[in-house]
DNA sequence: TGCTATAATAGTCAAAGAAGGTCAAAAGAA
DNA sequence: TTCTTTTGACCTTCTTTGACTATTATAGCA
């Protein structure tokens, strides 16, 4: 039943379309959801945070706005630094999701190598408790990540 | 006799009917069979695991969903099947890679998604002793193998 | 002009609600 | 008995709401 939190990020994506940011009322909007005006933050929390590619700016009071920005592509080298640093030594899965996510939406993994890298960090292959779960997820990650950029760099060879 | 595990078995394969995967509530089809909800669980697991062809993905809070994914043709079942029973809890490194450059070989991978397996299920990704990587590794990894097989067999939804 | 009260926004956080998952014990069949 | 099925208590995840808080612009007043 097409929840109401995907409806809003569906909209909202829809509104941005090629722009780089827009700005919104955040109680027009609920309004125009029929909603409470924080189901427009945690949307934004769970759909459009750093880790998701974009960043929230937004100003209160008369004239308030929210503003999204969609992050720039950044150079290729530099972004697996950054996304590596994210990383760490331990990460949950729904942050893993989120950067996953945000490699999809920059094109540079396909749907399926997206869905893969998923697998590859999904809770449910790791029988440990929580700490150990992120730490584990995190090499593995890393690993990973590592892979898809080698794949951007060179996608020529065919040795396998 | 006609166990009530039957009927819900019979009732789901019925509303696949052609179709190659469904969507459903637990709770409802709980409700109308009058039973708990765990008892789905059971008939998932017991009628409808990759042994028997089918593939489970699900979703929990508001708008929480279970889905049933059939796998089209019976080679890759099996073929699913095989490579899970060979995995079993614990593989090494090489075994897998081998299991990943055959994949590649039947083109049932990318080069690049074979690539990210095999980042998937490195060892040095794995700082635990060797016996745990193994048991490990066998985790994450059949977690991938089943998506592999999910992306072939779905390969149009376009949520990540 | 400078200050203040008020209205107009947005943010935070915790609690309630809405799913689905797990596991072990009880019940039933073979 | 032994294997399968069924149930229920408890757990985890995700969403939605609401009360309370914080910030900003502006109109009115001294």
């Amino acid at each position: 039943m097409a929840q109401l939190s995907d409806s809003i990020e569906q909209f909202i994506k829809e509104l941005m379309s090629d722009d780089a940011h827009i700005e919104l009322r955040r109680n027009e909007l609920a309004q125009h959801f029929g909603c409470a005006p924080s189901q427009i933050n945690y949307v934004l929390a769970t759909r459009f945070s750093v880790d998701h590619g974009y960043i929230i700016e937004s100003r209160r009071g008369g004239g308030g706005y929210v503003r999204i920005v969609r992050m720039q592509n950044r150079g290729e080298k530099n972004f697996l630094e950054t996304l590596l640093e994210r990383v760490g030594t331990s990460i949950d899965e729904d942050t893993a999701n989120a950067i996953i996510s945000n490699l999809y939406e920059r094109k540079m993994v396909t749907r399926n190598e997206a869905l893969l890298l998923k697998a590859g960090v999904a809770r449910n292959a790791l029988a440990l408790p929580v700490t150990a779960k992120d730490v584990l997820r995190a090499a593995v990650f890393r690993n990973m990540l590592i892979q898809v950029f080698r794949n951007i760099e060179e996608g020529k060879r065919d040795d396998v």
